[in-house]
DNA sequence: GGCTGTCAGTCGCAGGGGGAGAGTGCTAAA
DNA sequence: TTTAGCACTCTCCCCCTGCGACTGACAGCC
């Protein structure tokens, strides 16, 4: 009977706490106990709502703009709300779009993941940021030295699932295009099927060479583990949704100044397998209107990873779906 | 006497003009006739300066906000300003971080742009484009087909000038390893050391190979055709700093959808061969309180562009020798 | 003990009025 | 053509007030 009793507060607790979010993300306003009362269906009074809310607010999940305000739900409230009371996902129409949007889309992998930010926007209206597998692990295919100045090459590395880095070297000596290209066999015919790491040592600086082209390969060793270590690039779309998601100018500079910082956004879409969400706090210390919903996605290149970033008050159920609708999609793409 | 009068006239006229921009430039408010009066030191009263005003009103070089507010200067007026009465450029010590800069930056071309974008915004305050040079008319050095599907191969195109493009080949029909190393010899044999232009035709289609190769090596020719023509990279820098530029939001959403949509963002720098100063209904139709200075830059690889967007009421001297000076130490840079 | 109806109290917001300040246009005179 | 003076206009800010929206508390009820 304890329990029976128990389990019906609870419930009615949460239909609140759901009914406090979903109206919240519905509306953009405070939430007045009349809302979640109609909202519900429940059939208790005002009062018991209000009393429901105070206890809420106690416990952190709510939080009044002013006294006679209606109440807005906080960070927890919306983590709580997306690990135990979010609706399960639905299959949408979008899904559709996804399906289209690879189907058609034949790009090579920077300029396809540029466009999946332009894809996630338009089914989400945030903006959304890719993350491009990094070239670590990559077996070599091809590599070549590119003189671009006396004492400049260009170093540029294919791999073996397609990928291109380039890395400018500084060579400790003029060098003449004969001294360079010997340096680029030697370098290819080293290089050429290994794995590229960060720490990866080729033993070039004991190749059987000049020494003017001994020492050029020693710096092309060091950019080679340069492009290695380097972070995966960051493409960011639907940057001009800011203004309409966020009114608050403050707010939209703030935002800015994370999508530059790639540093930032890395750490923010976290490295989590699956699906991450981050709400509010959990990103960084500095209070912010803001979340995260970012899913890994796994291609022949490696691992990469795409995200949105919207407000607290986002569709999560709709952005989980479109986030992880096209990483799924992007891989078996990338898998044909 | 006559003429004496006339100059006279001009140039109170123009000294006014001078006066309101450069105020309103400072302020950012509407100059009246007492602050005129005071910035240019004019020994004649404000009822002269205020008939002066009006005048320039009629002639669209001013508004009035109201009745009884002072005067904004229009695009027409900062076009006037910039043609006639811009003091001659000054060497800053901005000159200095420039080329301190570009000596201690050792990139890649892409990141090197980038970086430069930022430094720009350092400079400026004020968001920034660069351009990288197309691929046409650059000289093959290496080219490579990588398999990255049953049906799909990346085509990348190494240059002499060390530009890397890749593009994405859709294969007629599957093709196996054999094959596509094939016609990856076939491709090398046949347009290393030439030119890559939009127009391009290698005869690649009448290659005396087995026909699966052949009808391969026609997509690739076409893919090369495309990389040719597709639109030169586009780096953006410093966004962060349009919510202090602009205080309305409407307009920083304007500008952001200039800046992610690349084709405005072209057209907007302008191809003019030296600098390129467009004010406000100069850039687009609509109005909008927008500024662009923009400027070339040559480097082995080819031409490209940097410039600043920045709303009408910048302090052009200040941009115009930032963006000279960069675009001159890239170019010195890259020629080292 | 929890729920309910009620009512006073609080707070934000929109609207109106008034005064100060800024700056102009006009006019008549030098 | 320029100047001085003046009336006029318009914005901005402040204060006030009334209204509406909600809540919190309390006392009674199931």
């Amino acid at each position: 009977m304890d329990d029976r009793q128990t389990d019906d507060r609870d419930e009615r607790r949460d239909e609140v706490l759901k009914a406090l979010v979903e109206e919240h993300i519905r509306t953009g306003e405070p939430v007045s106990s009349k809302t979640v009362l109609e909202s519900t269906g429940l059939t208790v009074s005002g009062a018991t709502i209000r009393n429901e809310l105070a206890s809420l607010e106690r416990e952190g999940f709510a939080v009044q703009p002013h006294t006679s305000a209606g109440r807005v739900p906080t960070a927890r409230a919306y983590r709580y709300y997306v690990d135990h009371l979010a609706p399960s996902k639905l299959q949408t129409p979008a899904q559709r779009r996804i399906t289209e949007f690879f189907a058609s889309m034949h790009l090579e992998l920077g300029r396809l993941l540029k466009a999946t930010t332009e894809l996630l926007t338009d089914l989400t209206q945030y903006p959304s940021v890719a993350i491009g597998p990094g070239a670590t692990g990559e077996i070599v295919r091809a590599t070549h030295l590119v003189q671009t100045g006396a004492k400049t090459a260009l170093l540029v590395v294919v791999t073996a699932s397609g990928r291109v880095a380039q890395e400018l070297c500084r060579l400790p000596e003029p060098m003449t295009t004969k001294e360079l290209e010997r340096a680029e066999e030697v370098l290819a015919r080293v290089v050429v099927g290994k794995e590229i790491t960060t720490t990866g040592d080729f033993g070039l600086r004991a190749a059987d060479v000049p020494a003017p082209v001994r020492s050029a390969l020693v710096v092309v060793e060091a950019a080679l583990r340069e492009a290695s270590a380097r972070t995966a690039d960051v493409y960011v779309g639907g940057t001009r949704q800011m203004a309409t998601v966020w009114d608050d100018l403050a707010t939209v500079q703030r935002v800015l100044e994370v999508l530059e910082r790639e540093a930032t956004l890395l750490t923010m879409l976290g490295g989590a397998d699956g699906t991450s969400i981050r709400i509010g706090d959990e990103l960084s210390t500095d209070e912010m209107d803001l979340a995260v919903v970012s899913t890994g996605y796994e291609i022949a290149a490696g691992e990469g990873r795409v995200g949105v970033i919207g407000p607290m008050r986002m569709d999560y159920r709709k952005v989980i779906s479109a986030v992880e609708g096209v990483s799924r999609e992007l891989g078996d793409r990338m898998a044909d």
